[in-house]
DNA sequence: TTGAGATAATAGTAATACTATCATAAAAAA
DNA sequence: TTTTTTATGATAGTATTACTATTATCTCAA
């Protein structure tokens, strides 16, 4: 028995849903690698049409833009982690040991666990790390979030917030926390990798590090260290 | 007696050094209007000319392109805000008290306390926050760190680990600690203004929020809570 | 067999991100 | 005072980006 998931995404996202074609799944296929080797800026969609073989006018029909088309895999990404974050913690019920355990799936590099079609999840991690606040630092983040667009990472961080509630039900900032760990373990892996100077684990450039140090942070912010 | 602080930028950010001349201090004081305004995509040097009464040419004559511009601004903010953190610990020997000093210049809104002719500090902060990681968050920072553009933002973190550690010699994450703060000021602001349901602050809207959390969480991570 | 849905091929536009050239005005050096 | 440097303005031009529009073709399902 092979599984495959799916994940239904905002409709908003996309002029058409290119989870339903051939050419929607190469665009993200594709866009993904090519977000990862050139950086989000130097990205074009002319340059995917002639990865893809297809022309610009036919990914225009899938994404408004290039940024829409960056939200859409973050989106994704964010829904998959949450799934990733619910199976990893079933009929687990201790709420450190689950903290523990959202942690290490936030900060350490996936294994592909989870089969999926046409999504590279490692490389796309990457992308995460260095492109994903762009997704809503833009002028227009108001009328985006009027869309839902950021509705998965809002999940996500929901569902954070609420295993360090379980941990200690007193904690005040539940929230913060949760975004907090989040972008620090991307911008600690970013830095790591590209700006070692301004980390604790220039030596080793070790993820576990980095998993050490958001453990000491949270559990001291909680008071269950 | 007027007291103006001049800061010495890094020759690599500019083709002409834009404190020299009116022009330069032009592009300078409307770039960072017109950033703040538009946000950093949308903003162009065809509109920066139009705005100052120039023309293209000549603001290229100043800077390669908008990134270099963006990330010269940004290192100078982080310049001037080493500069603050100096002057708001001097003659403080407290190390706690001086950290708070810190946390406070990170995560509170500029009062315009130092003199400087052509920037108007408060919209720069705010610029910091939705546009500064921007700088480095690119597929050509391992160059722009060679060229030592980021320096200013690395000297801050060094001052900022170096409280750290004073506070608690023992504490493993200084450096990381040190930057972490820094971004998670300035995403909670962020959040707390465009996507308050992320965060714990959304009704008070009020900036002091963030500070109390930051201190919870730096005075927890390093054990003096 | 018809027709809906998807794609390819082609064309075209406005804006962006630059580079180059030349004339002129102002400031500094001779 | 004259010469030279420096900064700016005016103008022009190119390649690329970010789109939109049109038409022809291909495929699959009713």
């Amino acid at each position: 028995m092979e599984l495959q998931i799916q994940i239904k995404m905002n409709e908003k996202l996309y002029l058409r849903d290119p989870e339903h074609t051939e050419l929607g799944k190469n665009i993200i296929l594709h866009s993904i690698k090519m977000i990862y080797k050139l950086g989000f800026e130097s990205f074009t969609f002319r340059k995917l049409a002639l990865d893809i073989g297809t022309t610009e006018a036919g990914i225009y029909r899938y994404f408004e833009n290039k940024h829409r088309l960056l939200v859409y895999i973050i989106a994704w990404y964010w829904s998959w982690l949450e799934y990733r974050v619910k199976i990893h913690t079933y009929n687990i019920y201790n709420p450190e040991e689950r903290l523990r355990i959202v942690l290490k799936l936030l900060a350490t590099t996936v294994e592909d666990d989870i089969q999926t079609s046409h999504v590279n999840e490692s490389i796309l991690h990457q992308i995460i790390i260095a492109e994903s606040t762009k997704a809503f630092m833009t002028n227009h983040v108001t009328d985006d979030n009027k869309d839902q667009l950021f509705k998965p990472y809002k999940d996500l961080c929901k569902a954070i917030g609420d295993f360090i509630l379980a941990c200690n039900p007193n904690y005040k900032y539940p929230k913060s926390l949760a975004n907090s760990i989040i972008e620090i373990a991307h911008i600690q892996n970013f830095f790591m990798h590209n700006l070692p100077a301004l980390t604790d684990f220039a030596d080793e450039k070790d993820e576990s590090k980095i998993l050490e140090f958001l453990e000491d942070l949270v559990f001291a912010s909680i008071g269950k260290y």
